[in-house]
DNA sequence: ACTTGGCACTCGAATACCCGGAGTGCCAAA
DNA sequence: TTTGGCACTCCGGGTATTCGAGTGCCAAGT
């Protein structure tokens, strides 16, 4: 009984409170939200939040502040995701359905996220280690020159010059092709790297330049730069961060350069495919201990990549979590298809 | 003579306020600066200068400030570019030497140069208009579906599919892929697409699905969406705009965003060898009237692409012009060699 | 066992006020 | 044309005061 209403009363805070921006003190509690008690009840009930960690008193007599662990238990057992208006999940849609290659995706989903959310959004490129190789090209630019593309499942495309000594025929040529397609079309990107390398150390004679040309398909797809990349939009978002500018506002755009760090914070989402919610200083950086990141998965198994945003741990958690699991679900159909 | 002294006038006030920050007194000013003269002297040649407008107060009885016709009487008149330091060249040349490809030379040169500078660095694409065809390939993926891959002379390579309806042979595939690259090989990318267009309205019996490959090519080439692109960095630089978030930092993030508005800003710099400086509100943007542009052109004859920095109207303008000269060249120099 | 009204208390935000000092403009003398 | 002198201005920073929202606690009520 009582502990429902405390919940009700934790709810209405953060509630409150991220519309407002103010802390938020009994009495206006119990004139916004339609609780049957009086303020001194509500107080009673704060007070004792506030001994169970979840709310925090700016000062002696203010209102109250969810700490990091109240929004926890916010989002984590308060909140229903709500699901979002059509109005918005037309937009979506129509917005990601004009893309017309890979980064374009990429592009419009930061954008379209970041609007929606009003706040910082981050989008990992799909990664590389879960595709398949669906085309190796050998092309002779020189007597001594080659390039090799390599065309993968998720639409990227890698290429590598390869310079070697002696001169290539053209028959030797298409024998190396169609050797190296055997043996890495259709395979995950690492087993064709194994496959690959075993062709050289087969049995069969190899052409002079294979083993070069083996070696930089093989660096090509283990290099996982494209893995790294990411795509931010929406920092204009950060002005609304107002106060706190060099404590809140510059680590957040020096992590936002920094991509390794976003990549990590990205990377403990990719699991299970709900919206994860870092909130506050839960993660292993200090710096960011006033910003949240609401993300997930997303691609074939929510598993490919991932995508998120990131903004202060004063945020409309609902709305945004909602945001993120419709644009995701919206580029892993996109994905899906093309 | 007193000419003379007072552009000096003007030169120190510049430099005294982009290092503090605060407007400039006459008396601060005799002292630091090893002026001959009196205060009173210079109260004098100030009150001048403001009349002719290169000087303003903030209010009465406070120190004078530069107005934007001054940082550009600045620029133009007392400025020589000072040669950076050799510690300096050096660490552009290796951190720049140490790039990979084309992406990753972008990428470094926004990193140096915002280092370099501290402020906002933006550069823009090596665009595609200038580069020639360096090689055409065909690749046939499935039965209808072929791959066009095009290389251009400045390390990019745009692909396109193709679908068309009867199926290709793979003498025909040859015969395709020849014609193509003799048309376009080696030429501007303007006239490789006259060429190509000419190819088809010739007299030749043309394979079936030439049409739509020389279509397919000549849409990658006139597709300028690569020309538009940019990389930013360093906006965490932003934070040391301390004051005015709203007033000159919102505007300038979303302008970063609007890659379009600063295709514009950079596209006033890409004339003639010289590095560019646009001051306040000198340009069309009125949002952007508290901040410069710095840019100029590289490439061969620095009409390839451009780059620069956008950073407050006060700023050190003979420092952060040398650093854009600096880079400039370097990435010149790189592309020329890759 | 909760809830509620009352009440004293706290503390930040806003306001008013004052003062010092840096800076100016102007004038008369050099 | 330069310079010293002088009266004046005005911002910034410090202090004092007030105001009000909000709290904690207690005793009474259900």
């Amino acid at each position: 009984m009582q502990e429902d209403r405390r919940l009700a009363v934790l709810r209405a805070i953060v509630e409150d409170y991220v519309a407002t921006e103010e802390p938020v003190g009994s009495k206006a509690l119990v004139e916004r939200h339609g609780l049957n008690v009086s303020p001194a009840t509500i107080r009673n009930d704060m007070a004792a939040l506030e001994d169970e960690g979840y709310l925090a008193q700016p000062h002696t007599s203010a209102g109250r502040v969810p700490t990091d662990k109240g929004y926890r238990l916010f989002v984590d057992r308060l909140t229903t995701v709500k699901p979002m208006s059509s109005a918005e999940r037309r937009a979506i849609s129509t917005f990601l359905d004009g893309a017309v290659d890979l980064d374009d995706v990429v592009h419009r989903s930061v954008r379209v996220l970041s609007q929606l959310t009003r706040q910082v959004a981050v989008v990992q490129y799909p990664s590389l280690s879960r595709s398949t190789v669906r085309h190796v090209e050998i092309v002779s630019l020189t007597p001594t020159r080659l390039l090799l593309v390599l065309i993968l499942s998720n639409g990227r495309v890698e290429q590598r010059l390869v310079e070697h000594d002696a001169e290539i025929a053209g028959e030797d040529l298409t024998a190396l092709r169609s050797r190296v397609n055997r043996a890495a079309t259709g395979e995950q990107i690492s087993q064709a790297a194994t496959a690959l390398n075993a062709v050289v150390d087969g049995d069969e004679p190899t052409p002079p330049a294979m083993a070069a040309v083996v070696d930089a398909l093989v660096e090509a797809m283990s290099d996982h730069r494209s893995d790294e990349r990411i795509a931010v939009g929406g920092t204009a978002n950060l002005a609304r961060f107002g106060d706190n500018f060099e404590s809140a506002v510059r680590p957040l755009l020096e992590a936002l350069e920094e991509q390794v760090v976003l990549l990590k914070l990205l990377g403990e989402a990719t699991s299970g495919g709900a919206v994860t919610v870092r909130i506050g200083a839960e993660g292993p950086y200090e710096e960011l201990s006033s910003t949240s990141v609401v993300a997930t998965g997303y691609g074939p198994d929510d598993a490919l990549s991932s995508l998120g945003i990131v903004g202060p741990t004063r945020m409309d958690y609902p709305s945004t979590m909602a945001a993120v699991r419709a644009v995701a679900r919206y580029v892993s159909r996109i994905l899906d298809e093309g």
